[in-house]
RNA sequence: GGUGCGGUAGUUCAGUUGGUUAGAAUACAUGCCUGUCACGCAUGGGGUCGCGAGUUCGAGUCUCGUCCGCACCGCCA
């Protein structure tokens, strides 16, 4: 046996208990006469002290060691002569009797501390190390606990867990697709699943009516502190259930996570249409910790000769609090971060409140009256700041969206700790694309339209159908989108309107997913679905921007494995087999 | 595809206007130290300044190219 106790459990009811433990060494404190050795593994660091009782082989073994040395242990537990409280074994120490190095170990090129001095690079290429560190530890076990207590409440549910394949079709809407050639079909591919989609759908034909699967998707797009080319859902569906009902068990699921994972409780999730969600805020997912809604001013500002204003097609502000004694410099600096190419505003007019009376950097276009009016818009009082951007319309909300969330940064008012989620539903159907002059769907081609919208929908008339909303919701929280679902279609009419509103010919559409529609035609039940990104979700928890050090082995910036450098060249043989010529580069 | 920031000791970083022998902290090694727990003290070794070209009497420093990393935009049904 090579342990009777972990690292973590030993306290001071357990002294005088003869003990074996085994880990690795953290770190070795030689004070001349004596020798301390924190010995870690999973559940935590128990100190082993040498003294002149030890005998002289143990003292020699032990002045040997080396960081990150496996050793394994045999001795008593004693109580401290001077204790640490600042960890749970800190009362209780080992007095050695044996010891063994069961494996040596290199000096790690980082140390392995909860305060690491490696740089990221370093860490990722020897992440197994990185793993080691309390801080990533604590991460994924996180994740393990956020898994559990979703399968806890989906199972006391009645969803069944059930798996679906990976090699796949490829169908060539939305993300690109992973490929994987065909050694046994010359010149035939499978794709990686970007989600199940399809697979939980027929499994709603073949009435199993609650399905759920934490499940690995793949898609083949660039990478974010928040995305990674392989990551994993919570995806879930339901059959004879109207949107309400999905609403309810999975406002429920996230209830039950943030209550058992952080014990962190919040009403029932309130509703936004996507529509006010872009005129208050600017994005389809809000942060509403805070209020500093966007006002449109566009009317109220034109006709006043000022060019800029005048030839926008939309001007909008928000109202800063408190913030009317900004510097110049300050201002300057706002303005600068809105012309960055990432917002692309053209400038940024401000109105100060101040106790001096109302200032303006369009002092020359507008009276004190008319800049009160504005002012009184946004409720503001003396002492706010009012910013405003003028331009095209997406690009300007876009650059007020971020603009409120950097002021709303700035002013402190997107805390940690504070949970406010939200259902945003009714999303546009369709988004129509000049370039390719066809609808794309904005969910995906199995989204149902809302009842109300469904006659627009089947009279197949183009500006009718750009006002058509999908039965289809998000949920966001604090500004993250966390999950999206649809109602889904279920009528083989309405999917194959789908697959024609969206220019698929017949022929195209039976190729791609003749499986699904046929599959409708034996008494699909009514149903739909949601998602959870559960790495973001993970991330949320653990109060994290990066999903990164919720993964045990991430990708990088490029998604490269910089641990067993991946992607990498195969075996020319490989390449025959598959009958693959790999061309020259462009 | 694009924008920004970065690349100097094992590691994290500093490095002035272009100027003699490139520093600090930490890690590592050695010695001292009997209650440490980020132990302490002393000594020591350790550098392809990412790579290539250019400007210059002289480049870690300036210019161009290139590679790599991070963040973001595009992209992500």
């Amino acid at each position: 046996m090579y342990r009777t106790h972990t690292c973590g459990e030993l306290r001071l009811t357990d002294v005088s208990k003869k003990v074996t433990l085994a880990g690795w060494v953290q770190r070795l404190r030689k004070l001349g006469g004596m020798t301390f050795v924190d010995l870690r593994d999973r559940y935590g660091i128990t100190q082993l002290a040498v003294d002149d009782k030890t005998s002289e082989d143990i003292r020699t073994a032990v002045e040997k060691f080396g960081r990150e040395f496996v050793v394994q242990v045999e001795g008593t537990v004693v109580e401290r002569a001077s204790k640490n409280t600042k960890i749970p074994t800190g009362e209780i120490e080992i007095s050695i009797s044996a010891i063994k190095v069961l494996n040596a170990s290199e000096v790690p090129p980082f140390t392995i501390e909860d305060e690491s001095d490696g740089g990221e690079e370093l860490r990722a290429k020897y992440r197994y190390l990185d793993l080691r560190r309390n801080p990533v530890k604590n991460a994924l076990i996180l994740r393990h606990r956020v898994a559990q207590e979703a399968r806890r409440y989906l199972d006391a549910q009645d969803f069944l867990e059930i798996e679906t394949p990976f090699l796949i079709k490829s169908t060539p809407e939305g993300a690109r697709d992973f490929v994987v050639p065909s050694r046994i079909h010359h010149g035939e591919f499978y794709a990686l699943p970007q989600s199940p989609q399809t697979f939980k759908q027929l499994l709603m034909v073949a009435g199993y009516d609650r399905y759920f699967q934490i499940v690995r998707c793949f898609r083949d797009e660039d990478l974010r502190a928040d995305r990674q080319p392989e990551f994993t859902q919570i995806d879930c569906e339901m059959a004879f259930v109207e949107r309400q009902d999905i609403l309810d068990m999975f406002g429920g699921l996230m209830k039950h996570l943030f209550k058992h994972v952080l014990d962190v409780t919040f009403d029932n999730v309130p509703f936004m249409t996507y529509a006010d969600a872009m005129r208050d805020y600017g994005c389809d997912k809000p942060d509403v910790r805070f209020g500093m809604k966007i006002k449109e001013l566009t009317k109220q500002v034109q006709g006043k000769n000022f060019s800029v204003f005048d030839s926008a097609a939309y001007v909008g502000g928000i109202c800063a609090e408190g913030c009317a004694e900004y510097t110049r410099k300050q201002l300057d600096e706002l303005t600068e971060w809105v012309k960055r190419p990432q917002i692309g505003a053209k400038g940024l007019v401000y109105i100060r409140l101040t106790a001096e009376g109302i200032k303006s950097s369009i002092d020359k276009f507008y009276t004190p009256e008319e800049l009160q009016k504005i002012a009184a818009e946004f409720g503001a009082k003396q002492g706010d700041l009012i910013l405003i951007l003028a331009g095209a319309k997406k690009i300007t909300l876009n650059g007020l969206c971020e603009l409120r969330l950097e002021m709303g940064n700035r002013l402190g008012l997107r805390k940690r700790g504070e949970f406010a989620p939200l259902w945003v539903i009714d999303f546009p159907l369709l988004d129509w694309d000049d370039e390719t002059q066809r609808f794309y769907a904005m969910h995906h081609p199995f989204t149902s339209p809302q009842p109300e919208d469904m006659a627009k929908f089947m009279g197949g008339k183009k500006e009718e159908l750009e006002t058509v909303r999908a039965n289809a919701y998000d949920f966001v929280m604090n500004g993250v989108e966390l999950g999206g679902g649809s109602i889904r279609i279920f009528d083989a009419g309405i999917q194959q309107q789908m697959f024609k509103v969206l220019g698929f010919s017949e022929a195209d559409a039976e190729y791609r997913f003749g499986f699904l529609t046929n599959a409708f035609k034996f008494g699909a039940p009514p149903h739909g679905g949601i998602a959870f990104g559960f790495d973001r979700l993970c991330a949320m928890f653990g109060g994290s921007d990066s999903i990164r050090d919720y993964i045990a082995f991430p990708k990088n910036n490029a998604a490269r494995d910089v641990m067993i450098d991946s992607p990498a060249q195969i075996d020319d043989s490989q390449l025959k087999e598959l009958s693959i010529n790999i061309a020259p580069e462009k």
